[in-house]
DNA sequence: TCCATTGTCTAGCGGTGCTAGGGTCGAATC
DNA sequence: GATTCGACCCTAGCACCGCTAGACAATGGA
């Protein structure tokens, strides 16, 4: 009994290294540098030996996909829970959440960008991802104004925040102004 | 003179080739099928004549990103021209936008998404990107509101647009309340 | 007619994601 | 304690990728 649960042990144990290890030379490099061979290399095992955990790369997209989500939800409560003010709170938000990216821009693209396999805006959508865009409207529910579903008015402030990250790093944007930016959408498209 | 002359029109209509090959490929199965060797066959000559008019496949990317800027412009400046009104003509762009968004999914990429090797917000950035900004800058600039500079209302207001574009096409927003959606932006964006 | 240049192709390099098949090693059984 | 059996992991290889070197043919000019 004790040996295979101890085999079991050792083998989620190697998953999160594989996720982990995946996450971190997508970090340093960038996703295409993100091979399976590398990545079997850094983990100290055969190629094959992922496909034992994942079907394949794509998969392994997804988990770190979910990490990031799980602890994207959790900045952003983070940043959110100790303010004062409706309008305040979206304003931290927007801050927290693009910091969030600028901080792991892989992991985010992993999240919002590459296809990882996961079922987003679906009933059998994981669980962290719902939990990450239910963190969002937790707070910008509270200023979707008379009139506008607190889902919508979520979706649409997402997506700006989203074209900001997006655009800003793919050279798209200058960087210099994001404050500006951030300002001018709380200022607009929140209502109190 | 004149065979010299044969030659390089003969040289540019094979490039042109190139271009609405990759292009037409990309569109029909994504960006990831266009690959060297397909191309190659579909134009009906072998790999390294794609290499004899661009540096590589970046290049090709680039091209296409081009000339898709430059239509986009068209649609965007023909979209807003007989609309009167300032809200009305920013109602106008953002539906145009993301029409062509929605009809030139792959081109759309080659511009916004994708590693085309060219400059953007840049003072060497191509012409046609520049163009295609300016016109978006026509229509927006207009409801900017007081305090606020047109190009950085202009940059907020089409990342907004952009960020419902991508997260819409990657399936993470559903696409059934676009319309609502682009209402709530040009609602409280645009300032008249 | 010969030469040189231009243009194109075949073949191949090192890389990718992924998998078939063999071998090894450890746990359970007699 | 010996033996069998099964789980596990690795080597090797597939078809494909972007890109390029070098051979070869065709074409215009001397």
């Amino acid at each position: 009994m004790s040996v295979q649960e101890r085999k079991e042990r050792e083998r989620a144990g190697r998953e999160r290294l594989i996720v982990a290890t995946a996450r971190e030379l997508a970090e340093q490099q960038g996703w295409d540098a993100v091979t399976t061979r590398r990545l079997a290399e850094r983990i100290e095992y055969s190629q094959p030996v992922l496909y034992s955990h994942f079907r394949g790369k794509r998969e392994i997209i997804g988990a770190v996909a979910l990490q990031g989500a799980t602890e994207m939800a959790v900045a952003v409560r983070a940043a959110t829970a100790a303010v004062d003010g409706a309008r305040e709170r979206v304003a931290a938000l927007a801050r927290a959440y693009l910091d969030f990216a600028a901080r792991n821009p892989a992991v985010y693209d992993a999240i919002f960008q590459l296809d990882g396999g996961l079922a987003y805006a679906h009933e059998d959508t994981p669980a962290p991802l719902k939990d990450a865009f239910a963190a969002l409207l937790e707070s910008l529910g509270e200023v979707a104004g008379d009139g506008v579903e607190p889902g919508l008015f979520t979706e649409t402030f997402w997506a700006a925040l989203h074209g900001l990250v997006t655009l800003t790093r793919a050279g798209r944007l200058p960087p210099e102004n994001t404050e500006q930016r951030v300002k001018l959408l709380v200022d607009r498209l929140a209502v109190d």
